[in-house]
Formats: C-alpha cells, sequence, structure tokens
DNA sequence: GTTAGTAGTTACCCAAAGGAAAGCGGTTAC
DNA sequence: GTAACCGCTTTCCTTTGGGTAACTACTAAC
C-alpha cells in the first residue's frame, strides 16, 4: 500500500476517504481525556496519582477506566514492579507515538484557539 | 505572538503547556461529529440533506443540534437564499481552515489505525 | 386533495460519560 | 493502634450524546 500524501492542497481532493477515516479515528480517541492522557504518558511514563495530579480534574473512576480502554487498545501497557509496596507505572507504548503529530497539531491549534476565544470574550463581553 | 515549533522533536520539552492545549481543543471539539462536519464544509458548501447523506448515520436532531454549536463558534455560516423554496447552505468559514492541519493528521492516523486493527482482527479472529 | 421534498423541531427514550464521595486491602510512619 | 498513602473499586447521581419517529410550515408537482 502506498499512501501519496498532498501536503499544499491538503484534503482538496480524497475527501470522501479522510470523512471516513477522522470518523474511524475519532471513534477510538472519542471524549475528553484520551488524548491528553495519551500525550501526557508520551511524556513520560508516570503513576496512577502522578497522572491524575497532572491532568487535573479527572476523577479516579474515570481515570481507571480510561487507562484500561487504552491498554485494551495498546496505547499504553501497565507494568507491576514487585516493591513493597507494589508500583505501577503506566507507560506509553510506540503505538502511541504514532499520534505526536495529531497531538502536536491539536496542540498548535488549541493554544491558537485559546487566544481567539479571550480575544471575542474582550469584545463581547458576557451575554 | 510568535510560536516556534521544533519539528524535530514534537513536543518532548513544553509537556504542561501543550496538555493544556489539547484540552482546550478537545473542549470545543468533543463528540463523534464536529470535526467530521467542519471536514465536510471545508470541503465544498452544503445544504442540511446533502450533509446528513454523506455524513451518513447522524440523525437530524443531532445534525441541527451540532450544525448550530458550529455556527455559535463560528465555524461554519448559515446562508438563507431567498429562493422558492428557501434555500439554506451551511458553509465554512476560515475558522474552520485554521483546522486542516489538525484534520490532515487526524486523517492520515485513522487510516493507518484501520489497517492495523484489520491485522489485529485477523490475528485473534474474534473474543 | 395527495404526495413528496426541504429544513428542521419536538417528544420520548436509552446508554455512555463523567463527577463526588466513600471504601478497601495493603504498607509504612508515628 | 492510628493515621496516611497508593491504586484503585463501588455506589450514587447528573449530564450529555445520540437514536427513532412523528410532526410542522412551506412549496411544488400530480
Amino acid at each position: 500500500m502506498k499512501i501519496t500524501v498532498d501536503d499544499t492542497l491538503p484534503g482538496i481532493a480524497e475527501c470522501a476517504g479522510s470523512l471516513k477515516n477522522v470518523v474511524d479515528a475519532l471513534y477510538v480517541l472519542n471524549g475528553k481525556w484520551k488524548l491528553p492522557l495519551i500525550l501526557s504518558l508520551v511524556q513520560s511514563s508516570k503513576r496512577f496519582n502522578e497522572i491524575q495530579n497532572e491532568i487535573g480534574g479527572i476523577s479516579s473512576k474515570i481515570l481507571a477506566k480510561e487507562l484500561k480502554h487504552l491498554e485494551l487498545n495498546d496505547f499504553i501497557t501497565r507494568n507491576v514492579y514487585p516493591t513493597t509496596p507494589v508500583t505501577i507505572r503506566y507507560e506509553a507504548t510506540d503505538y502511541s507515538r504514532t499520534l505526536q503529530n495529531v497531538m502536536r497539531e491539536l496542540s498548535a491549534w488549541g493554544g491558537q484557539h485559546r487566544e481567539k476565544v479571550k480575544q471575542s470574550m474582550r469584545k463581547q463581553p458576557q451575554v
């Protein structure tokens, strides 16, 4: 299989396919937390509470559930170290790293979007 | 404002900021349909039923709701043409086009991900 | 009048997402 | 013994997302 990406005119042609691709990607990456969790663990492996502290705003229930989902889908591994007490570290797999470009673009866009929202808040103070 | 992107080592440094950016981006782009809708309308402006046919699987209720959300957030405009009967066309704004890089990467990843899922299905036929 | 199409709205319902708080089994510190 | 920390699990709850189907107002064609 060969994939040719025209990076001067991204997505003007080949529309239907990319639509399906995006839908498929979102199927496995949906929700508030999956991409942030992957990003956090790609940056460095972490323990449960470390993740919870870094992300901020995620409950332990949701965190446990999302970690299971990510493990099942091969994005992270759960490593148990036989220390006393037992230490558990979550680590991003190589497959997580295939999302680096997505996360880079999403981060760049998110930063720019925050600026834009701040500006429009200034213009229209509040509803 | 100046943004320097190190494209050789994306995201190894500047971790906390990108995490927040991604969370912010997902705040406005969450759900199954927003990115597919934006993508569809960036490709060409469309009428209600045309969108529904192209996307496939979205109900008119959800489509109407999502279109309102996207219009409120400045991603699309709703144009009413005084034909008989009245014609309504949804059109992507320039702001939608700032998501082109995100969508290109997400589409590329989604296509590759589908291949990977197909392969692992072959190895482990079914649970 | 009936049918069909356009662009939705409304009502009803279910499932999943997500949050708060408590608990649990183990260990370590005091 | 008691308190605290780790890595969760459990319970209860609300919100959101999403689906179905019926229905509306308008127009045009038959």
